[in-house]
This record gives structure tokens, sequence and C-alpha cells, in this order.
DNA sequence: CCGTCGCTTCGGCCGGCGCCGAAAGGACGC
DNA sequence: GCGTCCTTTCGGCGCCGGCCGAAGCGACGG
């Protein structure tokens, strides 16, 4: 399925290039005459013009999500779900051959991998760290909302913030309070940390029947917190949170709204939230 | 003191993607013959100029850090200290003039601020959740380890991976260690989240002399996993992890090398360590 | 087999931005 | 007061990179 890796399955960045061997990241060379110092001095040493002290590879990282465009990608397809190029393109509002070019940054950027079928190129996120790497930084972005100006964006940002998934778990008003929930219910516990209690995990596996061999064996961790976008507070993540999601997207107790990443509980989900973890139905109205 | 703030406190402005409508892509329902963008004007509507999906404000966070030289200012910042322009300048193998432009727009982005004493101008990381956010980004970039190019290098790199601070607690083999001891001895639980046991809450009060008011009180989490850089593991901070580091430090059980972010176990400390939590000093050496 | 459609390649344009050096502005110390 | 030192401002240079449109390629589907 997916045929395209970057030449390392994490960020680093495959040179890998489907043109030529061009890469060499960045300024190498470094021309500037120039150097001085060679390092008499203390740690700090001044002066090696090839100075790179590590920071070209936070900024390679960084440049890629460094683009208007590229960053609309990225958080399009933190739906979870794969987009094809044309369709990323009209998202975002740019020509294909500009959506074409920034794919395939993102691509050998390793954050992406794409699977071709036929005439049309699928691209998703390359695997859930990159899910979290995008959460994260828009968890540190978010305070000040700003009002929306038009009644569809209004609409449209009322039910995200009413209910969202966040790659594979859920997120909004409604992610927050499930893991307030569970919170309240002794299920997990923020006291001194963030992670499941014995009720918890015995929860998972009887009431959700999610085989416990698939909770213990994973690489991913079990519970995280992932610090909610409206909400401001943290809100389950990690391998239970994406198994709750599913859980409740089995179920049918939530849906996906359009193809974004908007979700509403339905009417049987509101009845099954309230039996199972207590929730009032008003709370993520 | 500090006396310049970008407009906001933190980063950058909200977003808000108003996932609504556009088109549905995966490859199972591909209902995506017909009616390419739909709903007019609406979100994937082309040629609308003010598309902005939210992208931008990720954009603009990333840009700061897209820069090699901004990235290094950051990184070499992350030692939790304050450096001054000159300092930095040399650092990264600047000129004066190119590292005020910087510093000025790193402190416009919000993620440092500045002190001016004298003809000093000192500057530092805004806040810890600026330190988590370039800890974030630099626990997904590293799989591939640069092999050092000189002695030097390898010295340097090899005292960084032995132990370092990760602006405000430990990280390296000997942050990675601890936590592990504390995991071992019960005072810590990753197994179904990452959170101190109640043994490790008595041991921070008991032992290490932290008033339990204070751990109760902060706003930030009492214990959060942080990825390591260079030992792919997690390691303890938040809180606890910041005032173990503390109180490493305040017993010279642990010393600074340097200016940078390198730290060494002093010969006490190797006991001490060995006493408290049974680590080996060999693996620590 | 041919038209359509999605994607890609290529050339060209343009703006942004990172860099520097020279010169100026303050602080400090003598 | 007068050098010295740290920092800032300004002008200028050069390149990177994002954008588009036109043309080409390959997959479908009649």
């Amino acid at each position: 399925m997916i045929s395209r890796f970057s030449g390392s399955t994490s960020l680093g960045g495959g040179p890998d290039s489907p043109g030529a061997a061009s890469i060499s990241p960045s300024g190498a060379s470094t021309p500037l005459g120039a150097d001085p110092t060679p390092l008499g001095g203390g740690p700090a040493s001044p002066g090696d013009g090839s100075a790179d002290r590590g920071g070209s590879h936070l900024a390679r990282l960084a440049r890629l999500l460094a683009d208007d465009t590229r960053a609309t990608f990225c958080l399009a397809l933190l739906n979870g779900q794969a987009w094809t190029a044309g369709e990323l393109a009209r998202y975002a509002g740019v020509a294909p051959s500009t959506a074409t070019e920034h794919i395939n940054r993102l691509i050998d950027g390793g954050l992406l991998v794409e699977a071709r079928q036929g005439r049309h190129r699928y691209v998703q996120l390359a695997s859930p760290d990159v899910a979290q790497l995008l959460e994260e930084l828009t968890a540190h972005l978010d305070p000040p909302r700003p009002p929306a100006r038009s009644l569809r964006q209004a609409t449209a940002s009322a039910a995200l913030a009413r209910g969202r998934t966040c790659y594979d778990h859920l997120a909004g008003r409604l992610g927050v309070e499930i893991t307030g929930a569970m919170t309240r219910t002794g299920l997990l516990q923020q006291r001194t940390g963030f992670a499941l209690t014995d009720a918890g995990l015995a929860w998972l596996t009887e009431t959700l029947d999610i085989p416990a061999a698939e909770l213990r064996e994973s690489r991913r961790p079990l519970a995280r917190a992932c610090l909610d976008w409206t909400e401001r507070r943290p809100h389950l993540a990690g391998v239970a949170g994406a198994r709750i999601c599913r859980y409740l997207m089995e179920h049918r107790w939530v849906d996906r709204i359009g193809s974004g990443r908007a979700v509403r509980v339905t009417r049987a989900g509101e009845v099954a939230l309230a039996d199972l973890l207590g929730i009032d139905p008003a709370a993520i109205a």
C-alpha cells in the first residue's frame, strides 16, 4: 500500500528525493570567510565557522512546517485519514502543481507517507508520532481564540470545540469531558502524573472488551496527556484514548461530521456515555 | 526585569480549521467523482484568497525555529540559563548584528524574554512551556545520530549523552537511569501511563525534603515523561524532575560542566545515588 | 482508441529573509 | 572626559523558496 518511505522511518529526513541526490541539508559549505577562533575557549567557544551545534536538525524539521500551505496540509491530515493531492490543493487554495511540490517535501522530510492508487496519490501522516508532534505544536500556540468572522466559520468552530478527533483519539469538550469523567470515577488519576488506575485498566478490558494483551504489548504509551487546544486542559491520548475513540465510533455513539475532524455525539451516544461514565448530556451538547 | 513581551503572552493566535465540508478522501468511499468543491464559497473553494485554515498560525510558530541560527539559539538556551546577545552570536558563529535581529524575532514571537542590565542584554526562554515545546520537537527528530567529526566533538557529545540538563530537569544516561531506578524501586510507574506512586510522593517530601504544599499547588504537572534525545527512552520531567535536579545540584552531587547543558556526577554523587536509588555508578560513568 | 482527469515536470517570476559591515548609541571604568 | 565594550540600526546583497501556467504523462472509462 504505502509505497514511498523517506529514508528513515522517523523524521530525520531521508535523502531519498525523487529527482536527484541533491539534498545537502543546510548550507554545509559556509564559505564565509573566516574563521577564526579555533576553539581556544571554554565550552561555549565562539567562532568556528562550521558551527552547527545541532540547530540545523531542528531547523530542518521546523522548515517543513514553516510554510502556510504545508502547515495547512498537515493540519488537515490530522483528521487521521488519507487525502489525495488534489483534495489538499483545493483545500489550501493552491495550484495542483504547487501541492505536488509541498507533498514531496513533506514526504522527503518524513512527515507524510503516500500510497498511489491508479491516478490518485493518497497521502497521510507517516505515523502516530507525527500526529503527536503536530498536536504538541498546536497545543503550544492557541491561547487567544480569534473570533470567527462569518457565520459559517462560527458554526464550524463551534462544532470543533464541541468534539473532534485528534488523529486517533477524541478531543474538544467531548474529549476533555470523557477524561474528566474517567478521573472522577477513579479510572484515571492526574494527581501525581497521568495514568490509568488499576480500575481503569480493568474497565478497558472488561467494559470495553479490549484484549489485555493489546494493552500490554503496544510500544506506545497506554495513557498520556494531550493538551486540548480549545479547552486548555489535558485530555486522554495514547493507546487507551485511541481505543476509546474507536469503540465509540464503532458503536455509532460518536459520528464524524463531514470529512474534517469534527465529530458529534449521537442520541444513543448520550445515553451510553451517561450510563458508562455518568457524563451529563448537557455538558457535551 | 523582563521588559519586552510580544503582543501575546503565549505563542501565536488561535487556529481554527473549519472542517465543515470539502471532500471526503478515504480510498474506501471515494465519492469524489462528482462534485469537487460543492458548497459555494465553501471551505475548499479555490480562488478564495482568504483560505487560511489555521495553518498560518502553526507556520508562524514553525518559522521562528526554521532558521539554523535561531534554532541554535533556542537549543543553547535550553540549558535554562540566560545568555547575552553576544554570547549567542559567538556560539552560533554569526555577526552581533545578525544575532540582534534573530533575538528580536524570537522575543516578538514569544519564545524568549529579555532582561537588560547595563550594556548587556540577557535573554532566556520565556517559560517552561517553551522549554517543553523545544524538548518535544527535538525528541521527534533524532533517531540517526550523526557521528562526531572531530575528537573535540566526540568528547562533547559523549559528555552530553552521559548527562545533561533539559531546561530544568536531568536528561541523558543520567536522567534515564534515575528514572529507571525510580521505576524499579516503585517510586514511579510507567505501566499504565506515567506517574509517581504514593511511595514516590512520600519519597519526595520525606527524603528530599520538598514541601508537600509545593508539590500540590503547582500548575505544572507533577510528573511527566520527556522523551530522551540520546537514549530514546523517557525520563522524568515536570515538577518532580525539576526538584530532583535542583536537589542534586544543591548538594553538589551533580555539577555543570562549562556553560553548556552537560553535567557530571561527582564522587559524592555516585555514592549518594547508589545509596538513595541503588544506581550502579558504572551505569552512569 | 480516444477524451478526460489527476498528477507531475519545468521554466520563470518575485518577494522574503538571512547575512554582513559600517556607523551610531549607551554603559562602564578609569 | 575618554577609550572600550556590548549592542543596535541601516543599507545592500544574494539566494532560497513559493507560486503559477503550460505542457506532458499515465490511468481510467466509454
